[in-house]
DNA sequence: TATTGTTATACTCTATAACTATA
DNA sequence: TATAGTTATAGAGTATAACAATA
């Protein structure tokens, strides 16, 4: 229904009459806004990393996946990213494009294949997890150590609940 | 660069071997991570509401910066928004379309337009706001009022800070 | 020459339908 | 018949270039 990767450049300096920080008064009490506003700048930041890898945000969490649930199968993998199967199909192919990962016959049900994360693979999703850690920290700088744990904290409470 | 509306499917429950509640795990650290599933969770639902009215997210936000800026250029609103001027002519037409606000030749410079809401506009964005808020404390559900408080007030403190 | 708004266009991300091969 | 993976395709959302009118 509603996208995922994908994010606004940012607002760039106005030199016009209308002050850019603070045409947004009033919408500041939404959670909804300011949501979209911090993730859109954490998750800029860390895109902007990546690029060195050749990699997006979903594919440094679809390579997390694997290495946590080494063998599982792409439809599992679909339903952990919230993606839909024919964009597994793409991300997968990236990612063993990039020697990073790689689909092996190794269930009973030979329709399916299970997924694993390469030599290669490891190794490199050691580095992009002290990259991703960096990047949480320099997009989020305004925050000291006690309130980044609090937002995790609140962030986690609040899409964990299903209900 | 990277985009502002579009958001992924929510998971859908699986019946496979692997829980998928738990696939997570070891990326639930990154605030990145967190970040961008509590906002996914929010947007989307402040989306559905929106589809009453014809509405997406971002074509509320822009009624609210009109009311709060009357007679502010598209330039200006683009700025606002994070999009660019292109996307902010079709964004117009259709708060045009619905009524909501107008194009006025007001200023000095007879290159730009005025934007103000509509009569039917400020009613709207009343009905409007409340559902936002509503919407709000729906999605949030989890968190008490005082979490709700919290997590606004480090929400805005991450975004707001432009180093 | 620069800027506002606009059109045209392309690229990315996402969703759906339909196909294949297994089950 | 149902499911895993795939292909093809269409639709959003976004970005850039180029244009007209005005400055």
């Amino acid at each position: 229904m509603i996208n995922t990767e994908a994010m606004a450049k940012p607002p760039e300096q106005s030199n016009q009459s209308v002050d850019p920080a603070i045409l947004d008064q009033g919408l500041e009490s939404y959670l909804g806004y300011v949501l979209r506003r911090a993730q859109m700048k954490v998750f800029q930041h860390l895109s902007t990393r990546l690029d060195t890898f050749e990699l997006r945000p979903a594919q440094f969490t679809a390579l997390m996946i694997i290495e946590q649930h080494p063998g599982l199968m792409q439809a599992d993998l679909a339903r952990a990213l919230a993606i839909e199967p024919p964009q597994a199909v793409v991300l997968v192919n990236k990612l063993e494009q990039l020697g990073l990962a790689m689909r092996v016959r190794c269930k009973p049900d030979k329709r399916s294949y299970g997924l694993f994360l390469s030599k290669v693979g490891e190794v490199r999703l050691k580095e992009l997890k002290a990259l991703a850690a960096q990047s949480d920290r320099d997009s989020t700088a305004a925050l000291d150590d006690q309130e980044r744990a609090q937002l995790l904290h609140l962030l986690r409470k609040l899409y964990r609940d299903t209900q």
